[in-house]
DNA sequence: TAAATCACTTGCAAAATGCAAGCTATCGGA
DNA sequence: TCCGATAGCTTGCATTTTGCAAGTGATTTA
């Protein structure tokens, strides 16, 4: 959704205002995952046309690189560019609200809080 | 989408991700828009129906608060609690990404940056 | 009391998402 | 060299969400 002349809160969203884009972006940034199948495993479980999908927006976006993996060629390698890594803060705060607000759901059906993603 | 046992920012953006969500509560918290009309009128155009929706679905999520006018028995006031108050650092971080990054598009088409929202 | 206003709701079309299966290129082992 | 496994997709189709236009009912204002 391209949303031109408008605030960039409006504007920041219409690139990461959707259920995937940021899931994506948090693999890719903290948990360092690189391929198509890293990402796949992640606990939310994507479809892979949605994944695939999204990686291509991604690149349209500016988002992420891709290249191949020169040790493996049928094996590709999703890298974050700096318009990504500065999205660091955001998913910061995101996390922290996530953390204050919403942890009560696991806490009641899994005390033992596993790892975050 | 309910992310139950995930990583807070999932569950953050259970809530939060998708197209209207963080536009409205933008709206509340730093328009400090409080009537259905007043949201409607946002430059992103959303249809009274997601409106609707949206505002019934924060209301479960315990980000807004529903009250009659007193003054105006047909208007409702819809006003953020501090669970959305606490998502100002998110907003901001948003604000200042989409600044950095999706000005160029504005600028082009309208250099005379008119109000943010 | 008639017209306007507010906050919706309804119906229907279009787009996004979700699931399962299949496809192509590469790779690793026999 | 052949064969199965693997990586990264694509396709088809059902479901869900979004978008648009029109309509509704309870106020409220003229």
């Amino acid at each position: 959704m391209k949303r031109k002349n408008c605030c960039p809160i409006a504007q920041a969203l219409g690139v990461l205002g959707d259920k995937w884009s940021l899931i994506v972006l948090r693999d890719v940034i903290f948990g360092k995952k690189r391929h198509f199948n890293d990402l796949l495993a992640s606990p939310e479980k994507i479809s892979t046309n949605i994944l695939s999908n999204r990686l291509k927006t991604l690149q349209q976006e500016s988002l992420l690189c891709c290249s191949v993996d020169l040790e493996n060629r049928r094996s590709k390698i999703y890298t974050p560019t700096e318009k990504a890594q500065d999205l660091v803060p955001v998913l910061v705060e995101l996390y922290k609200w996530g953390e204050k607000y919403n942890d009560e759901v696991d806490k009641v059906d899994n005390p033992s809080q596993a790892e975050p993603f």
